[in-house]
DNA sequence: TGTACATCAGTGAACGCGCGTTCACTGATGTAC
DNA sequence: TGTACATCAGTGAACGCGCGTTCACTGATGTAC
């Protein structure tokens, strides 16, 4: 037996537990997530859990790290599946890929786009994956910046935290980088609304909708059609 | 003694426990909210409470509808303090009633725009109060649209509710309303996401970000300057 | 290869907590004659 | 104006629940000689 034998088991029984807390999540929502609930489904001790996660906020914390990191690499494989240079598309199946994984997984989407957990401080591990969404759309903007299809003129008193026009290869004072930020706003804005209801009786065709407002969003942001 | 003595005192102790209710919501957000605490700051019998609410749900109900109703008079307050064909004033010194409220009451805000309460279902007596902000952005257009400030052509394919582009004064395909319906969400897209920290370490002026936001939005809609 | 020991997973009982809601009740406040 | 009665506010005990976390423990799995 190979010395990690002990170790695989281990990290297959963490894995297992964060699917069922994952389930329980998504049909209950983060508040009604219990470690005991969570045990009994797996046939186990509510003590023994602890053997893998030493609280339930570090469970919660797990559970929140793979919520941005599925919907993050939804958002990278819409993107990557564009031509380069297709900058509209890109920017589109991105936010698309975004509306989609929100509206198959309402309840993983509320617990990192919804209220913050009363009580729960989100720690460091969360602030990579959190980004991703972000970063693909920056990674566009930064594209259209390299080809000159995205105004690079930085002309306006800077708003931005500097670490993110530079990773978009635009000076700190660019309206395309705070049009893009905003269009990161107003993406996750109207996702937000249609889930959890807002635009019930507003909105008749939601992807129509969720459709044009995006092409608009592009077309503020410069990007050829 | 007149014969409502009794009732004003009923309706005085029931403005009270929806007090401390909402300071207990301000302070610990909506998922600690207890009517044994509420009781117990009152300095009655947690069972006394039941004369006056029902169940803990009719509570939450009350401070939603109260937290809808303050956000609506902060909006309409400010809309209606600027001179009625200033629109892009209107627009703006709305959106910015919006966000002060928010800032100023992040739980109430959290309560009605975050996540919604697991178990809970939002009454037909809420309906209203939510669409107050909303409204005043219609009345907005609507003005607009009588004045001829606002393009009133209507050649896209419809994907509003007819009551809300009816309520502009505008065709079922309007490109206005539509961007109007999309305005209110990406504001309410920009407060969240400010207030729920997911713009920390990325925008560092966030007045003056959400500022030019506005009036990207309000020249997206045609608002004249 | 076989034995002695250390490591680790998992158990089950318990602690202490707070919650929403019900119920039979005591008094006080209003009402009708 | 005074009395008999109904209404209502508020009490306090109780029910039943589920939670997170701790702790001393039993066995089984791996390790070192």
């Amino acid at each position: 037996m190979p010395p990690g034998a002990r170790a695989r088991v281990r990290a297959e029984l963490t894995r297992e537990i964060a699917d069922v807390a994952r389930r329980h999540l998504a049909s209950d929502g983060a508040a009604a997530l219990s470690l005991r609930a969570v045990a009994r489904e797996l046939g186990m001790a509510s003590s023994a859990v602890y053997r893998y996660f030493p609280s339930r906020d570090d469970l919660l914390t797990a559970l929140i790290v793979d919520a941005y990191d599925a919907l993050g690499e939804a958002a990278e494989r819409a993107d990557a599946a564009c031509p380069p240079d297709d900058l509209r598309g890109r920017f589109r199946a991105t936010c698309r890929a975004a509306r989609d994984w929100a509206l198959a997984h309402p309840h993983e989407y509320a617990l990192v786009y919804g209220s913050p957990v009363p009580g729960y401080a989100a720690p460091a591990t969360t602030v990579g994956p959190a980004a991703r969404v972000g970063e693909v759309l920056c990674r566009v903007v930064a594209r259209g910046v390299a080809t000159g299809a995205v105004d690079a003129a930085g002309d306006e008193e800077p708003v931005l935290h500097p670490g993110i026009t530079e990773r978009m290869g635009l000076p700190a004072g660019s309206r395309s980088a705070r049009t893009a930020i905003f269009a990161w706003t107003a993406l996750f804005g109207m996702i937000g609304f249609e889930l959890f209801g807002h635009t019930h009786n507003v909105v008749d065709d939601h992807p129509a909708f969720f459709d044009r407002a995006v092409d608009g969003l592009a077309d503020a942001l410069g990007l050829p059609a």
